[in-house]
DNA sequence: AACTATTTATAAGA
DNA sequence: TTCTTATAAATAGTT
């Protein structure tokens, strides 16, 4: 329809394959437009030209997410599996379930909302609870000898290196006095009653004190031993 | 286009709006290809007929979904917020974070993967789960006892009862012998030694026993005595 | 469905 | 882009 007749087939010539495609977009979008009124139908139309720019028609009265949602929903119920949007959505409430069952779980956990459970549910939901709390005493005491193992390290190692020094050091020289003596029963008392003196048992009256304590410069101190 | 010029509205003949949708829809997807072709454009039809049928056109070398995504990716860039699609996948990795921290709780509750704990975490944890076996254990007291009430209700019902019936029968018509005379202390290892005897304390030596007691038929009984 | 008179769309030119 | 116009294409009404 035109001067002359012309192949289906891609225009090469830019401009002219331009003004065609905006003719030819006018042209589809009226007739579009006719369709839908005339034959009271829902038609949507989307449009990218090969530079990008986007155009749209949808029917009177809706609009083209509406169509589309149709549309989706459409081939989902023929088609092979879900529509990626149903996918979704069947997955989400899939998680909100899940959710829910685990927030009830913890509830439960929590000794809450027990009106619902019978006598037997409470038995093993003690139990367990039970179970639990016992788990959770046993690696207390594992991290808690872990800490005191550390701590007895430390203190034969500070002792070592006192000893040490004590016996490097020029008589008298850069000592400092201590206050009170450390003796064995201020050591019980610093580790709670279960330390076992298995090392020096005597103490120089005086102790080598360096100015600012540095464990770090302990060699064999510096890796592992967190308290 | 036709013998005659037509208004661009609804065609009220309902045999010739399907003629003419047809026709009209047939063009409408021609056009459609042959812009898609002509121009190198990317174009989608979406059309349903009044009576729910659907029909589509996709340009060559796509499919209507990739097009639809990419008007959807299209609108949310401009659109006042997100696509509904983007806002699924945002909503869907929000409640998959979720998940997983109840999942931690959950096994924590357990007394599982306590490694990563330093001892405050299993402090807390303990006194957590001490105060949740408490709640536990008081409510299982609390349905205990009410069951208590209810089976001493239930005893003194039937007793009532029994001695009504045993009053009102002629003397030893439709009477039963019972081998074992259920006297106090039978009362006592039924109900775990916690019972309290406080009605009658003399039984007969022979009870009324129904060939099927049916604790249903006691009027007073049929509401909410469940054991 | 097919026909065909007419209307409409549009290719090419300006 | 837009207008013009000759011509191709679409289609309303009819068979």
């Amino acid at each position: 329809m035109g001067r002359g007749k012309i192949e289906i087939k891609r225009i090469e010539n830019t401009s002219s394959r331009q003004v065609t495609f905006s003719k030819r977009r006018n042209g589809l979008l009226k007739k579009a437009n006719e369709l839908a009124v005339l034959c009271d139908a829902q038609v949507g139309v989307i449009i990218f030209s090969s530079t990008g720019k986007m155009f749209e028609f949808c029917s009177p009265l809706s609009n083209l997410q509406c169509l589309i949602d149709k549309y989706q929903k459409h081939v989902s119920v023929q088609g092979e599996g879900f529509g990626a949007r149903q996918q979704l959505m069947y997955e989400m409430k899939r998680m909100e379930a899940e959710n829910d069952k685990l927030e009830v779980l913890i509830r439960q956990y929590l000794g809450k909302d027990l009106t619902s459970f019978c006598l037997n549910d409470m038995i093993q939901l003690e139990q367990q609870l039970e179970s639990s709390i016992d788990k959770v005493r046993k690696r207390k005491e594992e991290v808690l000898s872990q800490q005191l193992t550390n701590l007895r390290r430390k203190e034969n190692i500070l002792e070592d290196q006192n000893n040490y020094l004590y016996r490097m050091m020029p008589d008298n020289h850069a000592m400092v006095a201590i206050d009170q003596k450390p003796g064995p029963s201020a050591m019980m008392d610093l580790f709670g009653g279960v330390y076992q003196q298995d090392g020096v048992n005597e103490f120089p009256a005086y102790r080598l004190q360096p100015m600012q304590p540095n464990l770090q410069q302990v060699g064999f101190m510096s890796h592992d031993l967190q308290l």
